[in-house]
DNA sequence: CTGCGAAGGTGACCTGGGTCACAAAAACTG
DNA sequence: CAGTTTTTGTGACCCAGGTCACCTTCGCAG
């Protein structure tokens, strides 16, 4: 089935126990999976789809720190559910959808006895810190046309297209600055010919 | 012995393994313990003193992102060690430092042998994830004044001191500002009488 | 086709904080 | 204690990027 196909380094026994006692659950696109202070009581793993991770300030700033697609799973929650404690991100559903929640006393279980799901747990937390700290390299070293750059080719490389749908308000939540700083970004982009304008979508050359 | 006293929640079988199997090592004020780029091996326990942990960029630019203190161990150097891959971090020994090295394989096999052992790999995970995740609230949200006042207050907290032994050039370091920026905003601090100013020194009010 | 809302463009202006140049203390050294 | 080094203070200036005001363009619904 489909954990099968997500996640291949998964021991046979292993995906059995998951299917066996985790839950399904579906999302549709924009619909708020985590939000922050929540209380966290089970880890996710994404089958399909794409989730946001992003940080909120108090006075209502939002901050990208990374997408989940399908294979992947969110350390937060795999933190937080071991501890049982509140979570300090939100999660958004970007398109529809899939995931499979694994209940805390199950993520106990299955790490001591399943190394494929130790190693996993282990990788993500690896994966997810790299990220954060190339997050906070970005924000602390870099400008704001290096930071716009650098979030286009992610976004490019993890959606696997050249055509990025977001309009330049979006990019300017994601990257916590004003949608005239993008728009004129973007438009010095252009004169350099890294990219092309269109109404709601930017195209990376 | 000096394990038992700084990591209370070890079993003592867990204690007896590391003290047999693992190397004590000191560092004196000022080496450097690991430096981006380079092959990890072990992971690190402190005994004794304060390391820092900070993050260089390309351009000579350097950004601290938090301190260990005796009784923590560095979340990074796990990451990796696990992965036997190189780091993207410099840790440097703020004092004269004691610290327990944890080779690669012998860390595998605490894993699945203690469970008190896991439990504290999981526990620095979090604290030090959740301080990455303030670290990136603090550059991407607040203002230079806010996250120098965030700093001094960390500060005097963990070294359980109110008078701070720092240099403007040395926070400035930490801020990745410059002293300038510095000088200004704690003379503005002191008009509030938030600090007091000494040569080498800040007091906190 | 018209009218309206959402997206994008643009100029004027402001501010935080980085940079430079230099002065004044403070501390250390012979 | 004269000279040197280190730390701190300060004014002048600049630039990225935030803010405001307002305009244009596009696409859609009636």
């Amino acid at each position: 089935m489909t954990i099968q196909q997500y996640f291949p380094s998964f021991e046979k026994d292993l995906t059995d126990a998951i299917e066996k006692e985790a839950v399904h659950k579906s999302f549709s696109a924009g619909e708020i999976i985590m939000r922050t202070g929540q209380y966290i009581k089970s880890t996710i793993l994404v089958l399909q789809g794409r989730i946001k991770i992003y940080r909120e300030s108090d006075e209502g700033g939002e901050f990208l720190m990374y997408y989940l697609g399908p294979g992947e799973a969110c350390a937060i929650s795999m933190i937080c559910a071991i501890q049982s404690s509140t979570s300090e991100v939100t999660a958004k559903a970007e398109e529809d959808t899939e995931v499979v929640m694994i209940p805390l006393q199950l993520m106990e279980s299955l790490m001591s006895k399943y190394k494929s799901w130790y190693q996993f747990v282990i990788q993500t937390y690896r994966t997810r810190f790299d990220e954060l700290l190339s997050v906070i390299d970005n924000i602390a070293f870099r400008n704001m046309d290096e930071r716009l750059e650098f979030y286009l080719k992610r976004y490019a490389n993890e959606s696997g297209k050249k055509l990025i749908s977001l309009s330049h308000q979006e990019i300017a939540y994601d990257l916590n600055t004003s949608r005239e700083v993008i728009s004129r970004l973007l438009k010095k982009m252009e004169q350099r010919n890294m990219v092309k304008l269109y109404r709601n979508m930017v195209e990376l050359l």
